[in-house]
DNA sequence: CGCGTTCTTGACTAGAATCAATGCATGTGG
DNA sequence: CCACATGCATTGATTCTAGTCAAGAACGCG
């Protein structure tokens, strides 16, 4: 972990929600006090149950953050990207991080301590704002994906995790639009509460119906739109006698 | 929804993790601030998907969180108590409501603008320090449950249902610890992600081995004990042959 | 006392987990 | 450069948990 001096992280900074509408002093006073990490790739920022100490903005790369049950099952509550807040739970109270966040691609953010952000929060409330805000959209995506659990069927759950993620990483290929992260079987089972064969099956099924062309840790979107109507559960377009 | 003067709120006010630690003329400043409802058993506070612009503070009775699917399956994310935030989610955002709140006992509570909220929040930071406690809490509980949902049978789900609702709600009774509001068995269904006909089985079950004693919407726990063993799949206490 | 809820129970079914065997890639080291 | 080890993915067979549907009982309210 570095201490500055190391590149003005400024720019990329000012973009993350957590900086908006903040006074230029309080910017860069937050980013002298700040430190710069770098994780590679299959390595962990922190871990569950760990004392809270640190927080982190993400700058580049992808992270994941999994629990595990006392019995070793493992569960990827959310998958984070640049300017996404890491272990906001810090700013505040006296506990151990409810999840490890582990680099699914090299990444480097920049670190603050307990005490700063809080610190920094009292003496610029918006920066409290912006962090309650932050949380809050998570807290609201939580809530829904809580629900699909609760209510919806294993395709449809893992059809919504795909486009959640095309959301969040798709990138245009000739083929359609990849993925961009690597992304086993096993993982899309333990973001959509199910089992890597279960989800294997889903998927080749629906490469032979088109939908979408998958490789090793690789899933490819080709029709957005019927994956769409599986994640809704719209009626088929095409009108069937039952 | 009474302006003032309304019977003074402050002694209980006091009380809410959301106020501790501000400074006298802060607390005099919200109370004066706020307006004070009253919503009586099965009444909604508010609505999901209506605009959020109220925030409340629950004084007195219970208040449960549902969402419903777009096909009309109903969840229950959370039970509220006595000096817990109601629309936290209003603080910040230009957001409509993710879920409904329904009184399930004739409630009172404490009601800000988000307008107001946000002002005093950046009038006095440690509020907003407080919120995100709150909303962190809260978060951190909704992500356990999820990992819960993803990972456990539906035994097990009732089971810690159960004992959260006894945490929150138990009174002591010569027959054992009554979890002190109207609970149907819908309502376990809801919060477990399961039927009411899992549900009644299960109880059943766990009245025929002694570990409960229910009635209509009631549930009265004996056998704490035995009850955790379920929940945390504990080793069975009497060596048994397989 | 009748009516509407809520609860119980049984029979049946289906969705998904589990287990087991095998096939493919990918990267490694001889 | 090939053989091999390893990790990931596929597929089939089987089991079982829990959902669905249906009928009726018990409770409490007006």
């Amino acid at each position: 972990m570095l201490k500055p001096p190391f590149p003005d992280p400024r720019p990329q900074v000012a973009q993350s929600a957590l900086f908006q509408g903040l006074p230029p002093e309080a910017m860069d006073a937050l980013c002298a006090a700040a430190a710069f990490k770098e994780v590679p790739r299959a390595s962990y920022f922190l871990y569950q149950g760990e004392p809270a100490t640190v927080f982190y903005i993400l700058l580049q790369g992808r992270v994941r953050l999994t629990q595990v049950t006392p019995e070793g099952h493992q569960v990827i509550v959310t998958v984070l990207g640049p300017g996404d807040g890491l272990g906001i739970i810090v700013a505040l109270s006296q506990t151990n991080y409810p999840v490890s966040a582990e680099a699914i691609e090299d990444s480097t953010a920049l670190a603050w301590t307990a005490a700063t952000i809080q610190q920094s929060m009292l003496e610029y409330p918006q920066l409290a704002l912006n962090g309650m805000n932050l949380l809050a959209r998570r807290f609201v995506e939580l809530q829904d994906r809580f629900r699909e659990l609760a209510t919806e069927r294993v395709e449809r759950r893992v059809a919504r995790a795909v486009l959640r993620l095309v959301r969040q990483a798709g990138k245009r290929t000739p083929e359609g639009v990849l993925i961009d992260m690597p992304l086993s079987r096993q993982d899309l089972a333990e973001m959509t509460g199910t089992t890597l064969y279960t989800v294997s099956r889903i998927l080749s099924d629906w490469e032979q119906k088109g939908l979408v062309s998958t490789g090793r840790e690789r899933v490819v979107l080709r029709k957005s739109h019927e994956l769409v109507i599986i994640a809704e559960d719209l009626p088929e377009p095409n009108p069937t006698k039952s």
